[in-house]
DNA sequence: TTTAAAATTGACTAATCAGTCAGCAAAAGT
DNA sequence: ACTTTTGCTGACTGATTAGTCAATTTTAAA
């Protein structure tokens, strides 16, 4: 593994324990197994780090659910596979997504470009102005549509860690959320 | 003004703007204008201050709740006390709701007990709870409908943030997103 | 093999921070 | 008026931190 890599790993799961501020670029060196002067070669700043590992993860997350969600004939059927892809990043990368949660409610955020923070939401709205241009979906605001259903996303999200269901259980859950989600744009 | 909420504003003001690690407790005694040692003398740490402001938020935001939502005769119309309610008190404290979700996807939260996050959530909880037995809302868990409800509303929160309507607008806003959420859990 | 370039190291530093404490000031009590 | 209690102050400290850099190792090129 790349050391650039293992410094990023290090860092993800300390910040999400002790926060950004609360874990010094030594300790993520040292859990990284590399030395002190290492990190600071390869990221210029403890900020750099930062903002390079939200990028890194967004990143992972869209190459994922472009990979794993099929385009369908079928709006709805394509439309519930991005809904599945994302969710199923989400609870298979809780480290991450905890850390993309705290990075975008922190004042780190403002040292992104909006644009940069918005390209995850690019395929979903895409899709979005083909579904109202269809009819299906009804004609509001796509960014409108974006925010209710990530915010649905990442609660359903929450509530499906604080209870910990059965693999079949939470797939009903999700499953019918999709139904109430579905019913609430169309 | 009392010296303690001095420096609770100071604290809310800076910690949002600089993060909490980000925020030496010398700046904030400064920004309260009180001396370094009066800091100690109100909070044992800078993570007691941290926690209490959070306690303090959350309650000045429940009362505002209670009192600013009468209960009718509807249920409906008791529900949608409660939702503008809840909504126009972040909007008129953008400050403090941005701390609050600082905080609750921090490594601080661990320094709460979950009941005194809950508690935040038992109006609405028991109002639900009511509704269900009345046959008006669906029978879904309770913490369920919660988790829909409350990630709308921040969802919708930080829409209205971003796209900065008249004030008729928003409230045309609010009030249609409260009909979509009201037809996804009745 | 020899040489040059690139990557890695960790001891080091200047700055910063949370928290202390001895003393001062203001109330409150007698 | 005198004493006691309480609140407040800010200079101070020991510990910690982000970032540097000269020296060393590794890799690549000739």
């Amino acid at each position: 593994m790349e050391k650039t890599n293992k410094i990023l790993d290090a860092a993800l799961k300390l910040f999400v324990e002790y926060g950004f501020h609360g874990t010094p670029t030594s300790k993520i060196a040292q859990e990284a197994g590399v030395a002190n002067g290492t990190l600071f070669n390869k990221f210029k700043t403890k900020d750099d780090l930062i903002v390079a590992l939200f990028v890194d993860i967004e990143l992972r997350m869209s190459k994922f659910v472009e990979e794993n969600s099929k385009e369908t004939t079928s709006f709805k059927d394509t439309f519930k596979e991005l809904y599945f892809a994302s969710l199923y990043w989400i609870i298979d990368n809780k480290i991450e997504f905890r850390f993309v949660q705290q990075f975008k409610t922190s004042p780190f955020l403002s040292l992104i470009a909006p644009e940069e923070i918005e390209k995850a939401h690019k395929p979903i709205c895409e899709l979005l102005q083909k579904g109202i241009e269809a009819g299906v979906i009804k004609p509001l605001p796509v960014d409108y549509l974006v925010m209710l259903i990530s915010s649905l996303i990442y609660g359903l999200n929450d509530y499906l860690i604080k209870n910990e269901f059965s693999k079949p259980k939470q797939h009903a859950v999700i499953s019918d959320t999709f139904d109430l989600l579905w019913d609430m744009i169309t």
